[in-house]
RNA sequence: GGAGAGGUGGCCGAGUGGUUUAAGGCGCAGCACUGGAAAUGCUGUAUAGGGGCAACUCUAUCGAGGGUUCGAAUCCCUCCCUCUCCGCCA
């Protein structure tokens, strides 16, 4: 969420930054209704501590031995109805007003750091650079088409147990899945990072909190009975967990890796990789998460970016690094790297990572703070797959793939796995 | 799901309608005392939004939201959460 202040005082500089993103926006009305509240606020303010002082002279009064029911006490009464009654009224009129002022503020999203390099869509995303040597040829497999030879997963069964886009995973399927989010969450633990196991069940506020409400909504899948969501990311139970809080600033930055399971509808993107493992309503997914001193937040997000890549690094996958332009910038994202890794059998990459500096945006939407000096000013969070589980398999399956059929592994994940290589007819 | 007890500052804890401007304690910080420390004493110690150069000051917040009242931590209503016991359950 925006800095209301910004609003009321600077709401061309909001309307500027916002058409960096391509949206045209007059923030006059906004405005307006901004200044409206903060002038009712000011007036009821006012009226209020009238009324306290009336209330205070009834208490003395009748200390002091007066009648309760004497001429003076009774029109204090009076007096003290009609400030309640004036105060009411304007109540009513600032409630509106915050109410409209919220609902729109919610909607608006982050603006882009200045470092955010202008573009409309994802063309105009810059590469920064480049890791690995990406085998390129005809003669790749895609995934889906190794996983199946393997016998990794089943799609169409899955479809039977819920609907399209889901996979089960079977055998060595199963099992590199879990290795790989063992692997991770290791490696990450080794850097200095708190693991999180969160609930994948979520509730509106955690939601909001995060970004995701209330534009998103149709992302989401939603309990019907109860105000839970099932999780498009482990960046909302982590964001979340600090809700509200002060963290004294000599306790920055806060690091946590969150393994979870993630759930989206993936609405609009209808025959779009419908096979295989790149697009599904349930994925697994390792987060990177830091909660950030504000001054502190850009080599922050340069030491999240490192951490996502060193999988990348540690599983010999070839990849680059993107930095999205303001166009492709997600909604609370004030700046975003994405890490894409080669898919050979594709012959594209992939994003497999975005790592994005939310600044202020998410630490105000949800009251995150830190202190130091006495002064309490909102923090910065950041996040960054590290990595979507899913996508690495995939990528695993298409650059370990070998003449044989079988897939060989790097060498890292040779103990957490518990072989080299997958092999035909296993 | 049923029955009962609770929710007050960083923590413990008093407070059942009016000098509560939330007592007292612990913790923390500063100062004094000390060769240094302990002990002791004094002062300070929440968040948000306003006003003021500043000292300071106003408003709100005692789980959340409503209500009664001139006045609510205190009374009423709704909801949330925690604990104990029972039932069910991995």
């Amino acid at each position: 969420m925006l800095n209301q202040r910004l609003v009321r005082e600077n709401p061309n500089l909001i309307a500027r930054e916002l058409s960096r993103r391509g949206m045209r926006l007059d923030l006059k009305g906004l405005q307006v209704i901004a200044q409206k509240q903060k002038d009712l606020e000011k007036r009821r303010n006012l009226l209020q501590a009238e009324g306290n002082l009336i209330g205070k002279k009834v208490g003395q009064s009748i200390k002091q031995g007066l009648d309760p029911t004497s001429k003076e006490i009774n029109s204090l009464r009076q007096e003290g109805n009609l400030i309640k009654q004036k105060v009411n009224e304007l109540d009513i009129e600032e409630k509106k007003a915050a109410e409209i002022l919220r609902n729109k503020l919610l909607s608006l999203p982050n603006l882009p750091s200045p470092k955010c390099p202008n573009g409309q869509n994802e063309t105009e995303n810059k590469e920064i650079r480049q890791w690995g040597d990406p085998p390129i040829g005809k003669h790749f497999k895609n995934h889906w088409e190794i996983a199946e030879s393997l016998n990794l997963f089943e799609s169409e069964r899955s479809a039977r147990i819920a609907q399209s886009r889901f996979v089960t995973l079977l055998g060595n399927g199963a099992r590199l899945e879990r290795a790989l989010i063992n692997f991770m969450l290791d490696l990450h633990s080794k850097k200095g990072y708190k693991e999180i196991l969160p609930p994948v069940l979520v509730n509106t506020k955690s939601l909001t909190s995060s970004g995701q409400l209330p534009k998103f909504a149709e992302e989401s899948f939603r309990c019907a009975d109860d105000d839970l969501w099932l999780t498009p990311t482990a960046e909302v139970p982590v964001t979340s967990m600090h809700r509200n809080e002060i963290i004294p600033s000599e306790q920055l930055p806060l690091k946590y890796v969150a393994y979870s399971p993630c759930f989206r509808r993936e609405a609009g993107t209808y025959g779009k990789d419908t096979r295989g493992l790149i697009r599904l309503h349930q994925f697994n997914k390792v987060e990177l998460y830091w909660f950030a001193h504000p001054e502190k937040s850009e080599e922050a997000h340069d030491q999240i970016t490192t951490d996502a890549e060193s999988v990348l690094r540690e599983l010999e996958l070839p990849y680059r690094v993107i930095e999205l332009c303001t166009g492709d910038l997600g909604f609370s994202a004030s700046r975003t790297f994405d890490l894409e890794v080669w898919l050979p059998g594709a012959g594209v990459y992939r994003e497999i990572s975005s790592c994005s500096n939310c600044d202020e945006f998410q630490a105000r939407r949800s009251s995150i703070r830190t202190k130091e000096d006495k002064k309490t000013r909102v923090l910065h969070t950041l996040n960054g797959s590290g990595l979507a589980v899913g996508r690495t398999m995939a990528a695993l399956l298409e650059n370990g793939q070998q003449p044989d059929g079988s897939v060989v592994l790097p060498k890292a994940l040779v103990p957490y796995f518990g072989a080299k290589q997958i092999e035909l007819n296993q």
